[in-house]
DNA sequence: AAGGGTCCCAACCGCGTGAGG
DNA sequence: TCCTCACGCGGTTGGGACCCT
């Protein structure tokens, strides 16, 4: 970095004092203003006898010397306040401070780039337009991939249980034909599904059908994790004694027991 | 105890702007 | 209209304090 030239002139003219104030300085720096006020920075080191330039005497009076000045930490609402006004405002640290006229810019400027930045990084939230930060393709893949390992557990279970349902109810065909059913305890215990892995996701389980096309029994469950998509599930097969399942695009194993349900509890 | 990393804040720097000649 | 100067602002840095291994 090099020397402000404008105000502080060069090394060969003699510099200037940079770096940390000392008590000495500031007396004589505050002696001086209370006697002759600050009308004019450039002249005012010389005529207070202190060997720092313009610039750096106001800084040290506005930031520190400067009566008002609170220097405590920053509470709640002076958090509050600022998320407000930068999310109106922008870095506009002396607009901002005009709003909180005991704080510095230079302190509430810190206090930004040191804490309320990267608290609202954590939130996910972008510290510049302060709305939810844009998952990028990656980590969009990501969440998707984690999804679908998440449902397709919760299938695992929704097929055991549809499983022991299919086998409580003894004229299974008429009933559902009619979509007449009685015993709806197991429909609740498939939406209770929704706590295994996430309690966020709320499978609807909606009443079996018949396909008039092809004369097999359906139920569906949309999943309420992406959008409605639902998964159809032939129940015919699992009637005729078979060990599939079919949705709509692809067979499935019904495993031996459920993953997260003793193939011995009572699901009635 | 020591050293490396991180946090925090005071202070510096460069640029934009407006006043005055 | 142009130039110079002083001021104010926002970005950045230096270094002490603190924390962690």
């Amino acid at each position: 970095m090099g020397r402000c030239l404008r105000c502080c002139g060069d090394e060969s003219s003699g510099g200037v004092k940079k770096g940390p104030w000392t008590p000495e300085e500031d007396q004589k720096l505050l002696h001086h203003i209370h006697k002759h006020g600050h009308r004019n920075w450039r002249l005012l080191p010389k005529l207070a006898g202190l060997n720092r330039c313009g610039k750096s005497c106001r800084l040290r009076w506005i930031n520190y010397l400067r009566p008002g000045i609170k220097r405590e930490k920053f509470s709640q609402e002076e958090e509050q306040t600022i998320l407000h006004l930068h999310s109106i405002l922008g870095n506009k640290w002396s607009t901002i401070a005009s709003y909180l006229p005991w704080r510095t810019d230079n302190d509430i400027k810190n206090f930004w780039n040191t804490r309320l930045k990267k608290k609202l990084i954590q939130m996910g939230i972008d510290p510049v337009t302060h709305q939810p930060v844009i998952i990028d393709h990656y980590s969009m893949v990501e969440h998707a991939l984690r999804l679908q390992q998440e449902l397709e557990a919760q299938l695992a279970n929704l097929r055991y249980l549809q499983i022991q349902y299919l086998s409580t109810i003894s004229s299974y065909d008429d009933n559902l034909n009619g979509s007449i059913i009685t015993n709806m305890e197991p429909f609740g215990l498939l939406n209770s599904i929704s706590t295994i892995s996430n309690e966020n996701h709320n499978p609807v389980i909606h009443f079996p059908q018949l396909d008039s096309n092809n004369n097999h029994n359906y139920a569906s469950f949309s999943d309420g994790i992406i959008g409605e998509s639902s998964h159809f599930f032939d129940l015919s097969q699992e009637r005729e004694g078979g060990t599939t399942i079919n949705n709509d695009n692809s067979s499935w194993i019904i495993p031996p027991t459920s993953p997260s349900i003793a193939p011995d509890d009572d699901v009635n």
